[in-house]
DNA sequence: CGCCCTGTTGGGGA
DNA sequence: ATCCCCAACAGGGC
């Protein structure tokens, strides 16, 4: 459920309860969660260290602990965090614990969540850059940066959002949400973009997400935050999950499709459906 | 009760 | 480059 920013708003939280505290310990009930790491690997490297600087990249969260180690978590689909939780909570994966006597638990059902160990900052550089393109909230995020990404990319635009090397943090929900905003259909090839609507894509992006940063990733009805809370608001999503709800601009109804594999969420109205260019003469 | 489908993600193989 | 499937589980519809 994590996107971008529900992971900020968790990293947010979490930060001053855990920057400047020692790690004392590290217990690992899932070996899937740091495989092909065995817990026991995880748990020496990170043991006695000081949270020097609790980080995000994209939709991951970075723990960079004294001298160059870093343990990067994911939460992929159901992954929650809960800071000193109660006795019983079903699906605890890994338990950390501070020196100051608190406690994390990783929550995880589904258990697609991931903890990898990463030693030097080169390292870090390395691990990122393969999987991740630019921060959407960082000044690099141009629309000439934008209009570069698309160049060549004959995927739909729905499928260029979510690729995470191209734009760190954008999943299912804010790409809907952004594209709505920016008035694209999701099935428009993103080479197909004019300069115009990738300007317009810029800064839907940066909108969109800053809602959900706003909004402290509420807007997620599956989203608990740090102390387990649940959010107050849900569907205050423009057309997400609003299959056959009036579309918020012109009324009407909004659409359910699947593009890129997910369900996708669209006001044909508003985002008009791209022509089928004609096939290549022969 | 059981079967089938869906899902907030990312990696690997075709 | 791009698409499809899968990981593991819960919840909803039929």
């Amino acid at each position: 459920m994590p996107e971008l920013p529900e992971v900020e708003t968790i990293r947010r939280q979490l930060a001053p309860r855990v920057q400047g505290r020692v790690l004392e310990a590290l217990e690992v009930s899932d070996p899937r969660w740091c495989w092909p790491l065995a817990g026991t690997e995880i748990a020496a490297a990170v043991t006695g260290r000081r949270v020097q600087r609790l980080g995000r990249r994209g939709k991951y969260l970075v723990w960079e602990l004294d001298d160059e180690v870093f343990l990067i978590i994911h939460l992929r689909m159901t992954g929650t965090l809960l800071y000193d939780p109660p006795e019983a909570v079903g699906h605890a994966r890994v338990r950390f614990t501070l020196a100051d006597g608190h406690s994390l638990l990783f929550v995880d059902p589904r258990r697609f969540g991931t903890g990898q160990l990463v030693l030097g900052g080169e390292a870090l550089d390395t691990f990122f850059a393969g999987r991740l393109g630019i921060e959407p909230l960082e000044p690099g995020f141009t629309p000439a940066h934008l209009r570069a990404l698309a160049r060549g990319c004959r995927s739909p635009a729905k499928a260029f959002l979510l690729d995470q090397r191209r734009i760190a943090g954008v999943g299912n929900i804010y790409a809907d949400e952004a594209l709505f905003r920016a008035r694209i259909h999701p099935l428009r090839p993103a080479n197909r973009l004019t300069s115009p609507q990738l300007d317009a894509l810029r800064d839907a992006v940066i909108v969109s997400l800053q809602a959900g940063i706003d909004a402290n990733g509420a807007t997620i009805d599956d989203f608990r935050d740090l102390d387990g809370a649940r959010g107050s608001f849900q569907n205050e999503f423009l057309v997400h999950r609003r299959e056959g709800e009036p579309c918020p601009v012109c009324g009407s109804a909004v659409r359910k499709m699947v593009v890129a594999g997910r369900g996708t969420y669209v006001c044909e109205t508003c985002q008009p459906r791209p022509r089928l260019r004609r096939p290549a003469a022969r």
